[in-house]
DNA sequence: ATTCAAACTTACCTTTTTGTACGTACTTAC
DNA sequence: GTAAGTACGTACAAAAAGGTAAGTTTGAAT
């Protein structure tokens, strides 16, 4: 009932968010591992890019440039694991394996997504300040 | 004008956006960078807390649990850098120094926010998913 | 006189993450 | 018959991130 002395941005959540919330500046929390996962390195890239689709292991691996085989392979378990990515494989020679997001894939990377897109459409801001930074420094 | 072919959740953005899109998957994109640093480890913590509101060094400290001294002070630098951090320091002795969130800063951290509210909120179905993988493996 | 507190910085060391390179199994292309 | 493509696993090595402990500065409290 004191929501009011909270900034305004926080409000709007509903009481048990209210309780659930805070949960990730504990330290052993859970859900800062998930968070770790989505937010990793390659994780918001391969969640970003099955937004658009399905892909294969190698299309992927082309469409993000830099990972390596080992890395991609290792996000896409660790977000297989977490129930973000569904992982098919077709039995031929040679392998074909496709993987896509989950109902509950597309619920993250969405807002995933609008963080990347967040970034990449205000980097030249952060660029600004960054350039006027090192003027004054 | 083919926006329809491209998933639906995609839709919705500028053709600019459209262009700017897909740069985060270019391997020397300052954007990846940036993005980085608002998800990492402690940037993630740092920005949904200083939404709260204004926070010491050492307030910061005790609410998000974990980290280090050296860690906090080197995540609120990249995020200062990156005009996300607003650092206030009043030359008093000891030192008083406040940090809060910049207008570019809270733009950020409310997609942050949601991103870790939805993994808050959402933790228990991936524990349940992680729970009933392990039975299958 | 000594301790304490703030907000760091620095040196040193451990842990985690990431990359490189190679191996695998099988088939198609050259 | 040799190379290439597919989807990885694995060993080793380098790089990055992170932690620990100590030092700094100055004034106020004990």
């Amino acid at each position: 009932m004191k929501d009011q002395k909270l900034n305004p941005a926080v409000s709007g959540l509903t009481l048990t968010e209210q309780m659930q919330r805070g949960q990730v500046f504990a330290e052993r929390c859970p859900s800062r591992q998930v968070l770790n996962h989505v937010t990793s390195r390659w994780g918001v890239l391969v969640l970003i890019a099955l937004l658009e689709g399905t892909y294969r292991f190698s299309e992927l691996r082309r469409k993000i440039t830099g990972v390596s085989e080992r890395m991609l392979a290792q996000t896409l378990q660790s977000l297989e694991a977490d129930g973000f990515v569904l992982r098919t494989a077709y039995p031929v020679v040679p392998p074909h394996v496709e993987y896509s997001l989950t109902p509950m894939g597309e619920e993250v990377a969405v807002r995933v997504r609008e963080l990347a897109d967040w970034v990449e459409i205000n980097l030249h801001r952060v660029l600004e300040v960054q350039a006027a930074q090192e003027v004054s420094a």
